[in-house]
DNA sequence: TTTATTAAGATTGAATACAAAGAACAAACA
DNA sequence: TGTTTGTTCTTTGTATTCAATCTTAATAAA
């Protein structure tokens, strides 16, 4: 008679962590813009609690590069410079040769349909105007790929890097000049893993990236 | 007359900090011991704190991989599956691949004279018994790769993956009888960047990082 | 003896309180 | 006018408090 008294204690989360997330989708989205402070009280009422949760998930966010923070004087959303932009590009770029590298090994044939599928679901979103669709089908084409490398501390380590350039990336994703390209570069990636081909897959990541910067480079150049 | 009344107000350390770094030491030396539980009010008391600063340490810990807790049972020390250290090793070889081509790049001659130096402090303190000095200068010498390697972002990423296996890689040091293998290492590492082949150098950063791996995962069979 | 049940203690989660440092602004002085 | 000093207000750092949950150990029931 009391079986269905098992209530949702699993999605119980800890505020802090809700905290968290809500700061960072704030971060990333541009809510919250590079440089701005965050001021805990003025987080705490904002968001109904008290400071506590609020400076554990700055703590996050710091260790996420997400947010500084100067002792005595606060915290503030992270800002990037060029250099860190550069510096950024250059390890993800390492880390997506590995990560194809490991994909080519290990994509299993499910990972490889839901691979096709991701492309599907983003050349949709491209024919929308909603770019949120738009980034999220990019990025969750990507998430199978590092899913397939099935490596967690390599797909850890990929996503905060990814999550650094997100907020700029975004202004990328704004011109739908780019879309028939980015399009064409996912059917590619997707022949190379059907031909498994390595060496031809690195080549491919890079320039998909490579494509990426001077688009960044312009709106971080904007920011100051 | 009171120009020396200057004090020294920069070495100011928020009480996290100081938490944050006592406990990260602790683990990587061993005295907290991998799946031993961080329980606040035992650490508050013993470190002679609140527990405030000992949360915001542990969410610290957290991002680095170092603790890990369920909400509501609280953190414990991190502990590494063999999986875990292949992954985390898969990772550190490519960025260290990336080091030393950024390093061989941009290394200045002062870095070049550094790392020699490096390599004598190293061999110097294999003939002392003193395995911590032993780590240190070892960890020192590749610190002067990753600092000529020029990116921040990049050494960040290959300090963090270091700091998962530094704890079972002590145990590795610990045995004289690689300290050999290691010196000769370190000198045809030297060669390498001496005549800046990146191609030698890579080879050469694998297999050094190779050669860890069968000792440390033995040490991790035994934790378990 | 084994399994449920429950009460007590321990531990984490979150809010609040208080102290100390920093920022901003105004009054005093050159 | 511009600089300096003092005062007040804001904000962060840390400790403390209270509530919720988990663990445990003891007790009762099978």
């Amino acid at each position: 008679m009391t079986e269905n008294l098992t209530l949702q204690m699993d999605d119980y989360l800890p505020l802090r962590d809700v905290v968290f997330n809500t700061l960072r989708e704030a971060i990333l989205k541009g809510e919250l813009k590079p440089g701005e402070r965050l001021m805990e009280m003025h987080l705490a009422t904002k968001l109904g609690v008290s400071r506590t949760p609020i400076r554990e998930a700055i703590r996050m966010l710091e260790h996420e590069g997400l947010a500084v923070t100067i002792p005595r004087k606060g915290a503030q959303v992270a800002k990037m410079t060029e250099k860190d932009l550069q510096d950024v590009l250059e390890v993800r770029d390492a880390l997506d040769a590995l990560a194809v590298v490991c994909a080519c090994e290990r994509m299993t044939d499910a990972q490889f349909v839901e691979l096709k599928e991701a492309m599907k679901a983003f050349e949709d979103a491209t024919r929308t105007d909603d770019v949120r669709k738009i980034v999220e089908t990019d990025e969750a084409f990507h998430d199978v790929i590092y899913a397939a490398a099935a490596n967690p501390k390599l797909e850890n380590i990929i996503n905060s890097a990814r999550e650094q350039m997100y907020r700029y990336r975004y202004e990328y994703v704004k011109n739908p000049s780019v879309y028939a390209q980015l399009i064409a570069e996912h059917k590619t990636i997707i022949d190379g893993f059907d031909r498994r081909d390595v060496e031809f897959l690195k080549k491919i990541m890079h320039t998909h990236l490579a494509n990426q910067i001077n688009a960044v480079r312009e709106v971080i150049r904007e920011q100051k």
